[in-house]
DNA sequence: CTGAAAGCGCTTACAG
DNA sequence: CTGAAAGCGCTTACAG
């Protein structure tokens, strides 16, 4: 267990000062100032022995001088779920090719973990925040705002909170949804939606509305909402009541009341689940296998974690007042 | 944007000097010791006047005097596997309770992105580490352990290294996948793994062949390697190869491998998989639904995760020289 | 019961 | 081109 090498050790090795080792260490990242600068000679020694002694910044030191710590955290709904994680992933990738490490935390869709995950994530000195807000956390996210920590909000935004955002174009998503189903043949068209209110799932439910209104089918549509906490309660009650009512074509605005919902079909008619098409949110490689009426609006996972780390790293990095928002498009694959 | 909060601005306010306020702050923590105490009534005021101005300890200068940081770093293969995020979640919500946040990074079962990962964990003055060893990463756990780094291996342990480690029973595991499909009355039963050296894999292997050499089955005893890296460009001759030779049984070592295989099964003959039984490890609440002959040996992810970090704040906080191996018992399930 | 002071490892004006 | 010194925000022996 040796003892952690410092930049004093290099300075004595070397028989130069720390600072002129500090300067060593980091023009070589920054390499355009022309202050500083240190004879080549002398660069070319500190950076050997520094490699031979196998030196590691301290990065409390440096933080503590510099503030900055190339740390993000990332706040999710939950990271077991596949959706998440599928974004986690691509974030880490995004992140780790610039340097920066990564927290993740989950919230459960609560305000209180939220506030706590995230205070967890500023006593640590992140450098800024990409989170999934959840619902009643615009204080939170405010808060975070005004202390000028550099935020991108992912999947859904928060009405009234300005910042950087990344999300699905989700009016559109739902209405291709609808529009899929009804090409396909459906003439009773319903949505599965959470009781949440959240700007995501509230525009799927708009984009849903407007194709139904459009086609004229409007006094026919019908969203029915399911308690996040308690899908397998509430699901199969809401599936056979759209069964008896001769519906025809469902739309399940996530990926988990999809699965609990198909579930619950396959379990009355395994073969064609009741004579119901279905759309789901977020892809499964696993439904298409099965050769059930089941299309999905693909969920553009990677452009949704790359596009956050890349606001969030300018953000950072330039400090800007312009706050932008994503927002990508759907696809809709069978 | 308003300034941080410091120890001095609160002694400022209180009239006392940051020694005190620092007492306060931390006796609070730690109630136990009777050095240092502060009269009752200056550490009501400090504690008001610290909450009155919202202070929150700069955690950089914490660690920069501790070397703690009550943070851990987690490395898996890949995040957005469901069986590691799985895991991750456990490990967050464990960690959590314990007041640590966690970093997490994949290492596509690379032993030079694990380096690298765990390099940048360490430089970020991560307390301990739960990793997931890939192929040849013995040099880099040694490397850990031997600058003192507490560290706890996961899913699978590496030959010759002596530290904690939490993993499934797999001989045992693989052993029950195999009686399991001979008991439903399987005759030719082959094994699907991946190429790869890992302890976890090699123990299924040899859970396998053990029970059918002890079934006087040994020499139809059959393992298919597929490379990790190319996995939909192997599976399909593979199965194809097993089902030409009439193979009735087959174990598939991982959950990707599971639904590759699945998939070209079902490609093949969607209702019965060509008479074949399957058996996976990790869990799918997906195709138990499709009514398909496949079972699953369960990963106790939440023993999982939750031993693993059980074992390395033990070890963080009392700094053990006795290292401990939990091995979990499988379950199968239908 | 409380305070002054050293020091954790770094960065960065300021001198030379 | 290089060094001495201050200071980031804390903790902790040591005095009193």
């Amino acid at each position: 267990m040796s003892k952690k090498v410092t930049i004093r050790d290099i300075a004595d090795k070397a028989g130069v000062s720390v600072a002129t080792v500090s300067f060593v260490m980091n023009n070589q990242a920054s390499s355009g100032s022309e202050r500083y600068r240190v004879s080549p000679k002398t660069t070319e020694r500190i950076l050997q022995i520094a490699a031979e002694m196998n030196y590691r910044p301290n990065s409390a030191a440096k933080s503590l001088r510099s503030g900055r710590t190339n740390t993000i955290g990332v706040v999710v709904s939950d990271i077991s779920n596949k959706f998440f994680a599928d974004i986690a992933r691509c974030i880490e990738d995004v992140a780790y090719q610039s340097n920066y490490t990564v927290f993740f935390g989950s919230t459960d869709e609560s305000p209180e973990k939220l506030q706590h995950v995230i205070d967890g994530f500023i006593d640590r000195g992140i450098d800024g925040l990409i989170v999934v807000p959840c619902e009643n956390s615009k204080g939170t996210i405010r808060k975070v705002l005004d202390a000028g920590i550099p935020l991108v909000m992912l999947d859904r935004g928060v009405d009234g909170v300005e910042a950087d955002c990344v999300t699905l174009n989700n009016r559109r998503a739902a209405a291709m949804a609808a529009q899929h189903l009804i090409d396909r043949g459906a003439r009773k068209v319903e949505m599965v939606n959470y009781t949440m209110n959240l700007q995501n799932l509230r525009d799927r439910e708009a984009g849903y509305a407007g194709v139904m209104a459009e086609l004229g089918m409007g006094e026919s549509a019908k969203v029915h909402r399911v308690r996040f906490r308690n899908i397998p309660g509430q699901m199969p009650r809401v599936v056979e009541d759209m069964l008896s009512r001769g519906v025809d074509g469902i739309i399940f605005t996530t990926n988990k009341l999809l699965r609990a919902g198909v579930h619950c079909l396959y379990d009355i008619d395994p073969v064609s689940l009741g004579g119901v098409r279905v759309v789901g949110f977020g892809e499964s490689d696993f439904f298409g296998m099965c050769s059930l009426p089941v299309s999905y609006v693909k969920q553009p996972v990677e452009l949704l974690g790359s596009e956050a780390v890349r606001l969030l790293l300018d953000n950072i990095n330039n400090r800007k007042q312009q706050f932008v928002s994503v927002v990508l498009n759907p696809i809709l694959t069978e």
